[in-house]
DNA sequence: CTAATAGTGTCTCTGAGACACTATTTG
DNA sequence: CAAATAGTGTCTCAGAGACACTATTAG
C-alpha cells in the first residue's frame, strides 16, 4: 500500500475512511516539576489536538494545532502511538496519533496553561495514557544523550543539569557518579557560574557526542 | 479529540479523509538469516497491507491482511509508526501504519516467501524502510528480554540461543559472557540435548524475569 | 586414547557507588 | 576564621571480556 513509481493509478477502494487527528502532548520542565501543556476543552482541559487536514503531514497538523491552540511555534515533535479504539470519539470514527513534543518553559507563550504530569487524572478523554508515552519517551531519550531536547540553556553547571535528571526521572543522583559518567558528553567553557554562595561551579557545554544506547545504565538502576 | 464520557455529539468537520492502511513486516530467524514475509504485488515483491475497514482496529486489520494474503494467523502486532507522505500513493491520499511482527520460522504457512532483511531493496514502495524500523525494534526488544517474541522453542540449548542472536544483531557473542549474563532469564530443565558430538548441552527453559531496561549493556557494545 | 563440544575458574579492566578529602568562593 | 558549595582521589563491588582449564560425550 505505497509509494509512487510510476505506474497505472487504481482507484481507491471505496470503504468509508476515518478521520484522522492529531494530539499533542508537549512537556516541559518547571518548578521541580516535569509538566504538559493543556488546553481549556468544552469537556474539561485537554491536550492540544486538530483534525488532519488533507495532504497535510502528521507533524504539520501537530503543529498547526500548537499554533491555533496555544500561540506556539518551532517545536519538534516525535509520533508515539495511534490511538485506534473506534469508540474512544462519541462524534464518530476517529483515529488519533499521539505525539511528543519537549520544550523548555522559557519558549512557552505567556498565559499557557500547563499541568504536572502527576496530576493527569484531571485530563479528558484518553489524554492521560499520551501523557505517560510521553513522559516514559521523554525519560528514554534522556537516557542515550545529554539534554536532547534542550530543557536547559547552551551554557549550564553540572548541578543545574543534575537537578533536571533527578525531575525527569523522579529519583535522586549521586553527584560525584552523575559528573564523571555525563561529562563524557560535555565540555568546559572554562567560564565559571557567578551565583549563589560557595565556589563558583564550571559552566559547560554539550557536545554533539551522543552517549550509546545502554551506555548509561546507572541511570535505570535501582538506588538515588 | 477524543474519548467517550457522556456529553453531546457535536457533527466532525467535513474535511475529506485519507484512507488509512496497515502494513505489516512480519519477521523470522532461518537459515542464519533475518527475514521478512513478502506477498506477490502487481509493482513488485511487497509487504503484506491492506486498507482499514469501517470500525476496525489497526492490529486486527493487520491480522486480516496477514491472513488474507499469506494465511496466517495468530500473531501478535506492534505499531511502529504512520508513514503520512500525502504522496507516497499514486492512488491517493494514504496513511499507512507500519506494523511489526516477529514469528518463528516453523508456524510460516507453507508456501510463503520471505526475503533477507539485507535485502530488501527489492521491495517496493517505501517498503525497505518499513523493514529497518521493524529490525530496530526486534533488536531493542531482545535486548531488554530473553527472546521475547518466542522464535526458539521451550526448550533449547544455550548454544542454541545464542546462534540465535548473533543471527539477530550480526555479530558474535563471547561464549562465556553470553551465558553468564543471559542465565539470568533462565533455568536448566535438568534435561541434556542429545544432539551432535562431544558433551552433550543442558536444556534451558525461559524464566519470566525480565531483564532490566539497561541490564544488557554488552548486547550494544563493540566487540564480537 | 583423540576429537569435539559444554561449561567453569579466574584474572583484568572498566564503570558505578560511597565516602572522605581538597578547592574556592562569601561573609 | 566558618559556612557553603564544587570538584576529586580512592576504595569496593559487580559485570564484561579473555583465556585457559576441566567435564562429558562419540568413536
Amino acid at each position: 500500500m505505497s509509494k509512487n513509481p510510476g505506474s497505472p493509478s487504481k482507484p481507491l477502494t471505496d470503504y468509508p475512511r476515518p478521520s484522522v487527528a492529531v494530539d499533542v502532548a508537549v512537556l516541559t520542565v518547571i518548578d521541580e516539576t516535569v509538566k504538559v501543556l493543556v488546553v481549556d476543552h468544552p469537556r474539561g482541559r485537554a491536550l492540544p489536538g486538530t483534525f488532519l487536514h488533507p495532504g497535510e503531514r502528521l507533524a504539520d497538523a501537530a503543529r498547526r494545532a500548537l499554533h491555533d491552540k496555544a500561540g506556539f511555534d518551532s517545536v519538534e515533535f516525535h509520533q508515539m502511538a495511534m490511538l485506534d479504539d473506534p469508540e474512544r470519539d462519541d462524534r464518530g470514527w476517529v483515529l488519533s496519533m499521539a505525539h511528543n513534543a519537549v520544550v523548555p518553559f522559557e519558549r512557552f507563550p505567556t498565559g499557557a496553561q500547563s499541568v504536572a504530569v502527576a496530576d493527569t487524572g484531571i485530563l479528558a478523554f484518553d489524554h492521560a495514557e499520551i501523557v505517560t508515552l510521553a513522559v516514559d519517551d521523554l525519560r528514554r531519550r534522556y537516557s542515550t544523550a545529554v539534554d536532547p531536547s534542550g530543557l536547559i540553556g547552551d551554557e549550564f553547571t553540572i548541578l543545574e543539569l543534575r537537578r533536571l535528571y533527578e525531575v525527569i526521572y523522579g529519583r535522586r543522583f549521586p553527584k560525584d557518579t552523575f559528573r564523571r559518567h555525563l561529562s563524557h558528553g560535555l565540555e568546559a567553557t572554562g567560564e565559571l557560574s557567578r551565583e549563589g554562595v560557595g565556589r563558583p561551579a564550571e559552566l559547560y557545554r554539550k557536545t554533539h557526542t551522543p552517549l550509546l544506547p545502554g551506555a548509561a545504565p546507572f541511570l535505570w538502576n535501582r538506588s538515588g
